[in-house]
DNA sequence: TATATATTTCGTTAGTTGGCGAATTGACGG
DNA sequence: CCGTCAATTCGCCAACTAACGAAATATATA
């Protein structure tokens, strides 16, 4: 599923394309915190994770209950410049410009923290 | 429509994608010609080609009953971008480098006496 | 061992997309 | 001005996608 293809498909989707840029930004996020970042379930969210690690353009590590998500070290050549382009231009979609601010709201919290929150209901943005 | 997302909506097509790479080996092709490659009904190429129009990733001019595309000349430069990236990484895509010799034999052909074969109903690859 | 919790998988549903053929548009040639 | 022809638009159908909640999985904690 690394084809070119894979890749322009995954990116076709506003929400994976935000995904993608927030963790341009932020080095390494968990599916609470994308959860949150998205306000989509947490279901959706795990499908579009997965459809973006298929494509190669996104890697994960569990850790304990936890699994966190984050841009590859080593992508290969197609999914390195796919990446580096997009996230070149993404400034230019208004969705994933205001992400900015919601992103640091949810960094002020810790995992579990904002785990504990999302029990209670209670959303951070 | 000239967003991030449209361009790799565009580009997340198998025959879209045939399409631009088709436009990089050979400059200008018309309608006929397109339709001819991809093998699908020309209301369907017709619609292909409006969307990557409407993405920014390809030009058409109008001459006489004929439509030509082409790549833009000055694209915008996430368009520029796409483009680049995506015909460097496309010999990866089986369908597109089939049909480099698919469009040698259709450019054995004048649009015109193409157009006349496929009136007769004679496919030319 | 039992319970709580973070994530994923599954089943369903509403909306979108890609395909075709028929009808329409616009330009050339008799 | 009428018929022909390249291309586009329209209406329809089959296949796919994104969304959700419920159930399953896996890990930490009591």
């Amino acid at each position: 599923m690394r084809t070119l293809l894979a890749m322009t498909a995954a990116l076709s989707d506003i929400n994976r394309a935000r995904i993608v840029c927030a963790l341009e930004r932020c080095e390494e996020l968990c599916v609470c915190q994308i959860h949150e970042l998205l306000g989509l379930a947490p279901s959706t969210t795990s499908k579009h994770l997965s459809l973006l690690v298929a494509a190669g353009l996104v890697d994960s590590r569990k850790e304990g209950r936890w699994v966190y998500y984050r841009l590859p070290d080593e992508a290969d050549a197609a999914a390195a410049d796919a990446l580096e382009w997009f996230c070149a231009h993404a400034a230019e979609e208004p969705a994933i410009a205001e992400d900015e601010k919601r992103l640091d709201r949810i960094l002020a919290y810790t995992p579990e923290e904002l785990c504990r929150r999302q029990a209670k209901g209670t959303r951070c943005c």
